[in-house]
RNA sequence: GGUGAGGUAGCUCAGUUGGUUAGAGCAUCGGAUUCAUAACCCGAAGGUCAGGAGUUCAAAUCUCCUUCUCACUACCA
């Protein structure tokens, strides 16, 4: 299929500049599309490595704002961080640009410009709150006001973090700007959608053209289109002052929903590398366009991008978008905000020049199908038992035999037995099997045929023994040391894509320049008199226990310092009068069973003094039902009374959240203190 | 609860459209060997393919049910 193409261009998901890289990024997108793209480039094709730093959206001024600092100073800061990671891991970027840029900018506005002047958007006013001394519109997580539902004074605008309902802004009560601490009044609204349930139709026909994507995508992509009612429309712009400009007559003060933005920096970046020629990638039909990411981003690369391609009208689409599943660390999820990660800056200190060491095993255990545990323990013993004994040891093995034996110098191949015919034989498969495996994106698969073709080495060495045979035939030996110095030869070939760093080491230490893909299919790929280096280094060594244990300690530690990481900050002063309007008892509970069909929710029974009620609360996941009878708990019982599921809930637990989400109960200390007492 | 993806050897994972005796690496055990970083090489053992039912000459693979894990989503007063 990929015959029929002249030309590929290869993008990475563009990382959110609010956060450095670890090891899931890394090994979900980075790793995979930097091989496929090294791969294609060995073997002389033409391709298009394209990458950035994702700088506009909601999160970026609001992380600003609790740093006090500027958005921009966050995403200069992150944007540095990110692309030095990259590069050190040697993640081949033709270009590293970032959505900030001014040709970013120009670009995202002309597409949309674009499509709007077609009328590919759909127009929908509405009611927003507006902050009149900031002179700006404000976005649902910019206003905060008193919960409709819960009464909690700091609800956000787009969701009350105390109960977790989600809201409008509108619903608030008493909204106040947190930028300017102004009341924020309502003001009609023009915002563009991208209508996606028109374009259904036109989506499904894409989607069936594709019937070779890999099962999680198709699978995420279906369950989209088939729930519900289909595809909504999709808000494209946004009221913020921090993104590109929506470039159309009354749109002051609105951006691009970095959604629609983001993927058009594919283009923009593509533009910045090659002026001249970029239409080329972009618009002409023998270009195939293969999208890297995570599956989070499934939605976005499979659906609504392709969409605002097919409705631009001047573009390809996405021929495959080959995403990943997650990795997970030492059996958790990684987590950014808990520092549940590896992180690639803090890799690179820790482990100096082992760069290839990690990929390899982000590559032989990645998430290509399902989700994978990468530990601590698997990385140490895959390096020193795969790595190090396997492959370097063959190399070693080559090069002291050649320098011990044969002055380092290559020695010539005469007379070919039988079974060395049938290793040069299978020498020569390898660049084909490997290839194959590339192309249908199993990398995992790949590499462990680079490790076979190592193992073919040692076993070659192991058969023929030319060790014992110097003794009584040199002339055979040197037959074999070149057939196996040939086998390093080519594996320095092959391995390149998955270690470059190797890759490069290795043709030091055979003393040539770094051959292509098709070399790999030759079996004189270094001439008999050739000096090899003197120099011989080991290509891999073995972690120490401590090293490996150390990390293992680092991860642990974190686990701990994360609970006095993010303490939420206090909230605006309140009144002695508001507090006391609530009524706060102390309870016991009768009775617990778990809320059918839900998963937190449990339906109690406590004695508040004053009556016995039923209250449902969220804290199935932290406590079961038959160990709670019995426990005392303060209660809110002057609440307003509210259905959950169907059961009305008379009254609200107060329960202590820890930085985890963890909740635990608030009570008094004193064991007889009646059901009933006042807490104030 | 809804949707999607999964459950295969002690561990980490392959198994493409149903087709001989279900594979790899690591770990384990035995053998051989010393050029090499106690490395390599050969061999053995190890699986009720989550459980059950069905379709078929034939099921890890297709259908249904049950169960568990993960992601998104709903539920949180």
């Amino acid at each position: 299929m990929s015959a029929t193409y002249k030309r590929t261009l290869v993008t990475s998901a563009l990382p959110y500049a609010n956060g450095p890289l670890h090891i899931g990024h890394l090994a979900g997108c980075y790793l995979p599309s930097d091989i496929y793209v090294r791969y294609k480039r060995s073997k002389g094709e033409d391709v298009l490595f394209i990458c950035g730093s994702d700088e506009h959206g909601a999160a970026i001024p609001i992380r600003a704002k609790i740093e006090g600092t500027t958005p921009k100073e966050i995403v200069d800061k992150y944007h540095k961080i990110m692309g030095d990671a990259f590069k050190e891991f040697g993640i081949s970027f033709d270009v590293y640009s970032r959505t900030s840029k001014p040709i970013h900018h120009e670009t995202a506005s002309d597409f949309f410009k674009v499509m709007y002047d077609k009328g590919g958007f759909t127009e929908e006013v509405t009611e927003q709150y507006y902050d009149e001394e900031a002179k700006q519109f404000l976005s649902d997580r910019f206003i905060i006001g008193t919960c409709p539902k819960c009464g909690n004074p700091n609800a956000y605008g787009d969701q009350c973090e105390k109960c977790g309902s989600t809201l409008n802004a509108t619903d608030l009560i008493n909204p106040k700007s947190t930028l300017s601490g102004s009341k924020p009044v309502l003001k009609l609204t023009k915002n563009w959608f991208l209508p996606l349930d028109k374009l259904q139709p036109k989506i499904q026909a894409y989607l069936d053209q594709h019937k070779d994507w890999k099962a999680n995508v198709t699978g995420q992509c279906k369950s989209w289109l088939d729930s519900g009612d289909g595809l909504q429309p999709r808000a494209m712009t946004r009221d913020l002052d921090w993104g590109v400009p929506v470039p159309v007559e009354g749109a002051e003060g609105k951006v691009l929903y970095v959604w629609f933005d983001a993927p058009i920096g594919y283009i923009s970046a593509t533009k910045e590398l090659r002026p001249n020629d970029w239409e080329l990638y972009w618009k002409d039909k023998e270009t195939r366009l293969i999208h890297f990411i995570g599956k989070d981003n499934i939605v976005f690369h499979c659906i609504i991008f392709p969409a605002m391609l097919m409705e631009h009208g001047e573009f390809i689409v996405p021929d495959n978008v080959p995403a990943n599943e997650f990795m997970n660390l030492e059996g958790n999820k990684i987590s950014t905000s808990k520092n549940w990660a590896v992180w690639l800056h803090e890799y690179l200190i820790d482990f100096k020049d082992r760069q290839d060491d990690l990929r390899y095993m982000l590559c032989a255990n990645a998430p290509e199908t399902k989700d994978n545990d990468f530990t601590w323990k698997d990385f140490q013993t895959r390096t020193d038992s795969e790595l190090v004994s396997v492959f370097g040891n063959f190399v070693n093995r080559v090069l002291v035999l050649t320098n011990k034996n044969h002055d380092g110098i290559v020695p010539e191949a005469s007379e070919y037995t039988k079974s060395d015919l049938l290793i040069l034989e299978e020498l020569r498969k390898f660049p084909d099997v490997i290839a194959d495996s590339i192309e249908k994106f199993r990398f995992r698969e790949a590499l462990a045929e680079v490790m076979n073709l190592a193992r073919l080495g040692n076993k070659y060495l192991a058969d023929t023994e030319p060790w014992k045979l110097i003794k009584t035939d040199e002339k055979r030996v040197r037959t074999i040391m070149n057939i196996a110095t040939q086998i390093a030869t080519n594996l320095a070939i092959v391995c390149e894509p998955f270690l470059p760093f190797t890759s490069e080491k290795l043709f030091k230490m055979l003393n040539i320049s770094p051959l292509r893909w098709a070399h790999a299919k030759n079996t004189n790929n270094i001439h008999a008199g050739h000096k090899i280096s003197g120099k011989i280094d080991y290509l891999f060594t073995k972690f120490e226990d401590a090293q490996i244990q150390a990390q293992i300690d680092k991860l642990e530690q974190s686990k701990k310092n994360n609970v006095t990481i993010t303490i939420p900050e206090s909230k605006p002063e309140t009144s002695f009068d508001d507090f006391s309007k609530m009524d706060i008892r102390t309870g016991t509970i009768l009775e617990a069973e778990r809320v059918p069909k839900t998963d937190k929710l449990l339906k109690l029974k406590i004695d508040v003094g004053i009556d016995t009620r039923t209250v449902v609360s969220g804290i199935a996941e932290w406590y079961k039902p038959e160990d709670i009878i019995g426990q005392r708990v303060s209660v809110l019982v002057n609440l307003a009374p509210r259905k959950i599921k169907g059961i009305e809930s008379q009254g609200m637990i107060l329960m202590a959240s820890n930085a985890a989400g963890e909740l635990s109960f608030v009570n008094s200390t004193k064991p007889d203190f009646n059901n009933g007492s006042e807490i104030k």
